[in-house]
DNA sequence: CGAGAATTAAC
DNA sequence: TTAATTCTC
C-alpha cells in the first residue's frame, strides 16, 4: 500500500470531506497541516484564535482514531517538497480553493513538487465552472446562477473513511505545537452542534434572519470558512419545500456565486467588477474611516455593529450591510479599506465572500445595489431593530433612550437628551456626517465616475 | 394629520 | 439583500 499525505487546508474535518475519502480508499494516510506565514498575517485575533481551535480539534479527532496530525510551519512551497522526501509520501491529496493565494500557491506547488497531487471540491455545493448558463459562462446576475443551481442535483455527502494511518509519525516541527492551544471545543463537533441547534429554528429563518437582536441566523459562517463542516453536509439538513430552509439554501447559492466568480476572475479583491466604478474620487479620511472601525460615528446602529465586531469578531450580516453602505456611500472611503478592515476582524472573514458582498454594498460588483442605493441607517435601524435591543447591547450609553429615540439621538431636544444623562458630541458624539447630505455627495461621486 | 400601502426611480 | 415620495383612508 502506499503512503498518501493528506493536506488539511480550509476543510478541517473528516466526514463529508472528498478529497480524505478519495485518498483514504487506496492509500496509508499521513495527515498534515501547514501552517503558513500568509495564512495567519492577515487574520484578526479572533479568527486566529479560531484557526487554532480548529486545527487542535482536528489533531484530537485525529488521534482518537490512532493517527497523528503533522504540524509544519512554513510556506507550503518551502517545507513540503522536504518533508515528502523525508517521510516517503507517494502522492498528495486536497481539496482545492478558489483564493488567487491558494491557486498560485498550488499551481506552483505542482511545478515544485514530483509526486502526484490529487485535487477535489469539497468545501461548496457545487465547484467552479460546473453551474453554467447556456454559453457555458457563470451567469454574472445572481438569479438566473440561483435558478440552474437549484436544478443541479446536490452531490450526495461522501462517506465516512476508515483510515489507514502511517506509523510512528514523528513531527519535525514540534516548536508549531506550542502555537496552537491544547484545549477546543471547536471543530466538527462544535460545528455540528451550531448546525442542530440552528435546525431548530430555521424555520423561522426567512423572518428572523434580518433581526439583529434575534438568534436567526445560523451563525455557521466561520465553520464554513474553516470547512469544520462541509455545506453539503448542512443542505442535506434541510428541505425545499419549507420557507425557511429555503431562503438558507439560498444563502448556500449565494455563497457559491461568490466563490465562482472569483474563481473566474481572480483580482475581484482588488479591482471593481464593473470597471465604470473604478475611478470613484474616493474621500477616504483617515479620522473618520477610525470613527467607523470604533463604533464612534454617532449613527446607532453603525456604532453597535462595528462595537460588536470588534468586541466578537462577528456581526450580524444585516448590519454588515448596514456599516459597509456608510463606510463607502456616506463616508466615501474605498471599499477595499472596509473589506480588508472587516476580513481581518472577522472570525468567519473570507476572500471570496467578503470581496463579493463588500462590491455588492459599493455597487461596484456584479448584479451589485445600484449605485444610487445608500442605505438609511435610521430607517434601517426602526425597520430591523425596532425595540433598540441591539443598540442598546452595543452602545449603552444610548440605554435608556426609548424605542423611538434611540435610532437619531440628535433629533431630540436638550431637554429630552439631559434626561439620560446624555450630552452629544461629549458622552456620544454627533453625528459623522448629516444623511442627506452624504447622500447626496455619494450619488454625485458616483455620477462623476460613471461619466 | 399620520400610518401604511403603492409607486417611482437614477437601476 | 432599497429609498424617497406620493397616494390613500
Amino acid at each position: 500500500m502506499t503512503t498518501a499525505l493528506f493536506w488539511f487546508r480550509k476543510d478541517l474535518r473528516l466526514k463529508d470531506n472528498l478529497a480524505w475519502t478519495k485518498a483514504c480508499e487506496s492509500h496509508r494516510i499521513h495527515p498534515v497541516f501547514i501552517l503558513e506565514p500568509e495564512l495567519i498575517s492577515n487574520s484578526g485575533p479572533y479568527r486566529r484564535q479560531q484557526f487554532f481551535s480548529n486545527v487542535s480539534a482536528l489533531a484530537a479527532e485525529i488521534k482518537s482514531i490512532g493517527g497523528e496530525l503533522s504540524i509544519i510551519q512554513g510556506p507550503a512551497r518551502d517545507v513540503l517538497a522536504r518533508y515528502i522526501r523525508e517521510n516517503n509520501i507517494d502522492c498528495i491529496y486536497f481539496n482545492a480553493d478558489t483564493t488567487p493565494f491558494s491557486r498560485q500557491r498550488d499551481e506552483q506547488l505542482a511545478k515544485d513538487i514530483s509526486v502526484p497531487i490529487n485535487t477535489f471540491w469539497s468545501g461548496l455545493v457545487h465547484p467552479p465552472e460546473t453551474v453554467l448558463t447556456q454559453k457555458g459562462e457563470i451567469s454574472k446576475v445572481f438569479t438566473p446562477f440561483y435558478k440552474k443551481w437549484v436544478t443541479l442535483p446536490a452531490p450526495p455527502s461522501v462517506e465516512d473513511s476508515q483510515p489507514i494511518f502511517v506509523d510512528a509519525q514523528q513531527n519535525t516541527w514540534n516548536e508549531t505545537q506550542d502555537l496552537i492551544p491544547s484545549t477546543s471545543n471547536q471543530g466538527y463537533k462544535a460545528a455540528i452542534n451550531r448546525l442542530e441547534k440552528f435546525l431548530k429554528v430555521v424555520d423561522d429563518y426567512h423572518e428572523s434572519r434580518n433581526f439583529p437582536s434575534k438568534e436567526g441566523t445560523s451563525f455557521l459562517s466561520s465553520d464554513l470558512h474553516f470547512g469544520t463542516i462541509g455545506p453539503r453536509e448542512i443542505l442535506h439538513r434541510l428541505s425545499s419545500n419549507r420557507e425557511g430552509h429555503r431562503q438558507f439554501i439560498r444563502q448556500l447559492a449565494w455563497r457559491d456565486w461568490y466563490s465562482h466568480l472569483l474563481f473566474a476572475n481572480q483580482d475581484i479583491p482588488t479591482k471593481a467588477a464593473n470597471p465604470s466604478y473604478d475611478n470613484i474620487s474616493w474621500r477616504d479620511n483617515p479620522e473618520e474611516f477610525e470613527n467607523w472601525t470604533k463604533g464612534q460615528t454617532g449613527y446607532p446602529i453603525i456604532d453597535a455593529g462595528m462595537r460588536q465586531l470588534s468586541a466578537t469578531g462577528w456581526m450580524h450580516n444585516r448590519v454588515r450591510m448596514i456599516t459597509a453602505s456608510f463606510l463607502v456611500k456616506h463616508l466615501l472611503v474605498d471599499w477595499r479599506k472596509g473589506e480588508r478592515y472587516f476580513r481581518k476582524m472577522l472570525i468567519d472573514g473570507d476572500v471570496a465572500q467578503n470581496c463579493g458582498n463588500w462590491q455588492w454594498v459599493a455597487g461596484t460588483g456584479f448584479d451589485a445595489a445600484p449605485y444610487f442605493r445608500v442605505f438609511n441607517p435610521m430607517l434601517q435601524s426602526k425597520k430591523f431593530d425596532p425595540t433598540g435591543i441591539y443598540i442598546q447591547r452595543w452602545v449603552p450609553e444610548l440605554e435608556s433612550l426609548s424605542n423611538a429615540e434611540i435610532h437619531a439621538p440628535w433629533e431630540h431636544d436638550q431637554a429630552t437628551l439631559q434626561k439620560y444623562n446624555l450630552m452629544l458630541g461629549e458622552t456620544y458624539p454627533f453625528p459623522i456626517v448629516n444623511h442627506a447630505d452624504a447622500r447626496e455627495r455619494a450619488i454625485a461621486t458616483y455620477k462623476e465616475a460613471r461619466g
